[in-house]
DNA sequence: CATGTGCATTGTTATATATCAGAATTGATT
DNA sequence: AATCAATTCTGATATATAACAATGCACATG
């Protein structure tokens, strides 16, 4: 594949087409958090934002750099981790596609907080930093937009860690399955993007009994496990072990 | 104490005294989200808010209650808590003075996600909701003050949360014993405002365990233990435990 | 082909934490 | 003073999780 090919569908190769129906409208970059701008706004955004793809396993942001802009990710699935002080790495979430990856710390620091590496092949925008910061500026609706939308971030993190602390493993392992399910694919059957240390990373516990758990499930035939893809069979027990496991 | 003399010092009752002195500036009402209002702005605000105060134990906000404003503790200590399907409440954090309480999910709900809850004798402000909104929308160096302060709380209470879980118990509780020396109230001598349970929830660990760490710690001479008073005695290995326990 | 490396897996053992039961202490109320 | 309820504390035991050890497998590399 050429290289105009590969970009023949990004954001940036599709500035020249405005209006409804062009490649930046679909890919939900204004939907998600720039619906209150106005076109004007919206056209000049468009033209000082990058567009760039990472590997899977590549490092789109590192933890303590400097903070360049807000990361869009268009395509693709990226996890959101940092390094302990006793160099375990910790994985605080996963981003999906439309998803502003770091909203949550952008204000706050002028470097990363965490590490975003894709965990699958990713394509992502980079929309200017200060542009943003005079947006909020002369835009009160977009700042407000804004803040709904970090809020809502905060939100389901805290959520998510607080669910996930109160389990035991077993509930641990069964949140994330049904999480990758229902969050992310949308099906009861899919590719596991991440290995199994991961999983262990993102729920806080060791990998031989996140392998134990896996298998346990399955011999009780509550999931299926081919290679890397991940079938529920019993979405009712897995539900009942989400809940009470 | 007649009721005049109790109020003679709270927010709502030096509104009319404007200018640097007055008892709003001094509480740190200004200082510390609504730096970048004018004076007409702020004026406006304080006309707007509320003061009330809470004794310990009384619950400020509750859980999926409907948001009437932003909470300014003026005085006192709170605990943010939220209660699990199981039954068990989870304390996710504590706010101390000059903390706007439940900033974070302010603007994704219609309603708090946790309960705030007195565990010292407190003075509160209330913030119309809508003014708020209101400036966020027509001041927007306030907005970016706000995306600011948000920010950091949210990465504040992500940290802490994560630093949690990845310690043990004996690590967990010489966190929270410096958490409240250092954070709250900067000595190494302290009144505990909360019971072993409150301590248990807040680390998410079971009350005996906590009860037997802190003896643990005592018979090891690193802290004192007199009624609720709490002297840390070995600095150094506290800090040991904590980084490495 | 041989070798190495990382990941997944399984069994065994050690350790950490929860659970249970009960005693001691405290504070509030009568 | 007596009672009650809630909290703190201690010990014994059960359970859950981590740590250790070893194997197989896939895949890359010389």
């Amino acid at each position: 594949m050429d290289m105009n090919t590969e970009l023949r569908n990004t954001c940036i190769d599709t500035l020249k087409h405005k209006g409804p129906g062009n490649a930046c409208i679909q890919c939900g970059f204004r939907s998600s958090i720039f619906t209150k701008l106005s076109d004007e706004q919206f056209d000049k955004l468009a033209l000082n934002k990058t567009f760039a793809n990472a590997q899977k396993g590549e490092i789109i942001a590192k933890q303590y750099s400097e903070i360049k802009g807000f990361i869009f990710l268009r395509v693709g699935l990226a996890k959101l981790t940092r390094l302990n002080n006793d160099g375990r790495e910790q994985i605080i979430g996963i981003a999906t596609p439309k998803d502003f990856v770091g909203l949550l710390s952008i204000f706050s620091s002028k470097t990363y907080q965490y590490n975003i590496i894709a965990i699958e092949n990713s394509e992502f925008c980079i929309v200017d930093y200060n542009l943003v910061l005079e947006l909020v500026s002369t835009n009160g609706d977009f700042a407000r937009t804004l803040l709904e939308k970090i809020s809502q971030v905060a939100d389901l993190m805290m959520e998510t860690r607080l669910e996930l602390e109160r389990r035991q493993i077993r509930g641990r392992v069964a949140y994330i399955i049904c999480y990758f399910a229902n969050e992310i694919y949308k099906t009861t059957r899919f590719d596991l993007p991440v290995s199994r240390r991961e999983i262990a990373e993102l729920i806080d516990m060791r990998v031989e009994n996140v392998v134990r758990i896996l298998s346990e499930f399955r011999r009780d035939n509550i999931i299926r496990i081919e290679g890397t893809t991940i079938e529920i069979l019993d979405q009712e027990k897995l539900r009942w072990i989400k809940m009470h496991g």
